[in-house]
DNA sequence: CATTGACTTAGAGTTAACTCTAAGGTTTAG
DNA sequence: CTAAACCTTAGAGTTAACTCTAAGTCAATG
């Protein structure tokens, strides 16, 4: 899959894969005869994970430190499970605080409507 | 209160407060015979607000559209219920969002945890 | 065979929300 | 009285994560 199909099925541009690709994010992306990247059913996944981590809030430069731990093989699990635990932590207390802010929003939107 | 002390209050900087008064986020600020910032109580809730709809992500520009409107007085309630509303339906799906995330954040570590 | 899309490097531009500096002046606290 | 804190305007710098441009070349599609 070239880089116009893999941009148009995981919703990122070309720029932006030929920038994770710079920055280290995407290691694995293989060529073709022609020099073009080719991009495979792996990768996908892989930007999958990454936007997971990004839309929870973790940085490209952590995630760049999961993928190089990543690349490392087996050796490394460790220590990403323990990225991913303190990741999930803080996920958890976010959504802690989200909640009570949202009661909070709702209260004030009760308040609009019984004084209005 | 002076705007040294107004700041270990709320957390934020002297820089910010002056910052957040010059874009109108901060309306309501009297000054003392001196012409120094002379902070109420009501600044601290206000400035509590802002934070809340900081933290569950609405952005400046928005807090401050809100902030225009409560300065309108209360022929404006319609609007920033309306507002906070929405806000409030946003964070919600975003929580919704953020919890799916930590369920398959957790089902990865809990495969680390199986087999390594 | 023409158009569209791919490739490269290197670097500039963008947005949000600060964050800080300069430069000169006034006020307050101990 | 002196040091620390406040005031002003105007503008530069920072960080993250893109986003785009230039300039020239090569490949793929209909």
């Amino acid at each position: 899959m070239n880089i116009g199909q893999f941009a148009a099925l995981t919703g990122l541009s070309a720029h932006t894969l030929r920038y994770y690709e710079k920055i280290g994010l995407l290691q694995s992306v293989v060529r073709n005869g022609s020099g073009h990247r080719d991009y495979a059913a792996k990768e996908a996944e892989w930007i999958g994970f990454i936007n997971r981590l990004k839309e929870t809030g973790m940085p490209l430069k952590q995630i760049l430190t999961y993928a190089e731990l990543r690349v490392q093989g087996d050796a490394t699990a460790g220590q990403r499970q323990q990225l991913l635990e303190q990741h999930a932590t803080q996920l958890a207390e976010r959504i802690r605080q989200e909640q009570e802010h949202l009661a909070a929003l709702k209260q004030k939107i009760h308040y609009y409507q019984t004084h209005f």
